[in-house]
DNA sequence: TTAATTTAGTTGCATATGCAACAACACAAA
DNA sequence: TTTGTGTTGTTGCATATGCAACTAAATTAA
C-alpha cells in the first residue's frame, strides 16, 4: 500500500464525508417522522389540539397586551401567510385568540390571544412538556441532548439568510 | 452555600435535564421544517416530484424483479396505508409505478417501478445528493454529522416499537 | 363445511397545505 | 397631487393528509 497523492486523499475523504452525511439525513428525516408523530398523537389523545396551535398561542402569550402582526408571527413560526392566515382564522373559530384592526397599518391587523387562549396553552403544556421528557430527554444523555441542541443550531443559522 | 442533600441535587438534575431537552426539541422541530423545505425547494425547481415520491421509488428500486406489497412498503417508508395508496396512484398515474395482480393474495398487488420510475429515480439522486450536501455536510464537521447519526438513532431506536 | 375474525387495500369526508391571483393599503418618486 | 412599487393579508383552486367506513380476501375456529 502506498501514500496517496494528496489531491486524491481529500477527494475521497469529502467523498466519505457526503456519504456520512447520506446517512444522517436518512435518519433525520426518519426521525422527524416518528416524534412528530408521537407529540401529535399525545396532544391528540389528550384532548387537545395540535403543535402548531400551541406554537402560534405561545408566541402571541409571550407579547401579553401588545399582541403581533401577522407578518411577525409569520417569521417566527416559519409558516407561510397563506396558511397563516387560515390557521388564525381556525383559532379565531374556536375564540382562542382575536383579530384586531390596526390602527398604524390600515391592511393588517393585530392578533391578541384571548383569556381562553391562555388556559388553553396551559393546559397543554403538561402534556407536551411530558411528550418531550419521552421522546427527546429519556432516550439520551445530557451530553447528547447537549450535541443536539449544538448540532441543530448549526444547521440552522447556515440557512437563516436563505 | 451548603451541600444539598442527594435527592435535591438529583431532582434539580432532572429538572436541568429536561430544560435542556426542549431547547434541543425546539431547535430540532424547526431546522427539520426549514432543511426539509430547501431540499424539496430544489427538487422542485429542477422539476422534480417532491421527496416522497424518491422514498418510494427508491424502495422499489431495492427490489428489481420482485416488487414489493403495498404494506411492506408502508412499513419501510412510515406512511399509513391510506396515504400509501393515494401516493401509489399518483406514481402509476405518471406510469413510475405500476399495480400487479398478486397471485398469492388475492386481496393485495404488489407494486413495481418501471423503466421510467427507474429513470425518474435515477434523474432526480443528483439534485437530492447536492441537497444534502448543502443541508447537513457543509455546515457540519465530519465528528457532528456521526454525532447526528449516532443521536438520530438513538431516538429512533427507543420508539421502533411503539 | 360454515361462520367469525383478521388483514390488505380503497374510498368518502373533513381538514390542512401550497400556489397563484387578488384587494387594500403604505411608501416613494415624479 | 398622481403614479408606480412593494407589503399585508385573504381567497379560490388543486393537492395532500388523517380518520372512519367499507369491500374483499385470507385465516382461524367450530
Amino acid at each position: 500500500m502506498h501514500l496517496q497523492p494528496d489531491a486524491i486523499k481529500l477527494a475521497l475523504m469529502e467523498k466519505n464525508r457526503q456519504k456520512k452525511a447520506e446517512t444522517a439525513w436518512v435518519l433525520l428525516l426518519r426521525s422527524q417522522q416518528v416524534l412528530i408523530d408521537i407529540v401529535e398523537t399525545k396532544l391528540k389523545s389528550a384532548g387537545f389540539p395540535p403543535l402548531s396551535w400551541y406554537d402560534l398561542l405561545l408566541e402571541l402569550d409571550r407579547e401579553p397586551g401588545r399582541g403581533l402582526r401577522q407578518y411577525e408571527i409569520g417569521e417566527r413560526v416559519l409558516l407561510n401567510k397563506h396558511n397563516l392566515s387560515r390557521l388564525i382564522d381556525r383559532l379565531e373559530k374556536q375564540a382562542l385568540v382575536q383579530r384586531v384592526a390596526c390602527n398604524t397599518d390600515g391592511r393588517g391587523n393585530v392578533i391578541k390571544i384571548t383569556e381562553k387562549g391562555v388556559h388553553m396553552r396551559k393546559a397543554m403544556w403538561p402534556i407536551y412538556e411530558q411528550a418531550i421528557q419521552e421522546v427527546i430527554a429519556n432516550p439520551l444523555t445530557v451530553k447528547q441532548i447537549d450535541s443536539l441542541t449544538e448540532i441543530m443550531g448549526a444547521l440552522l443559522n447556515r440557512h437563516i439568510d436563505a
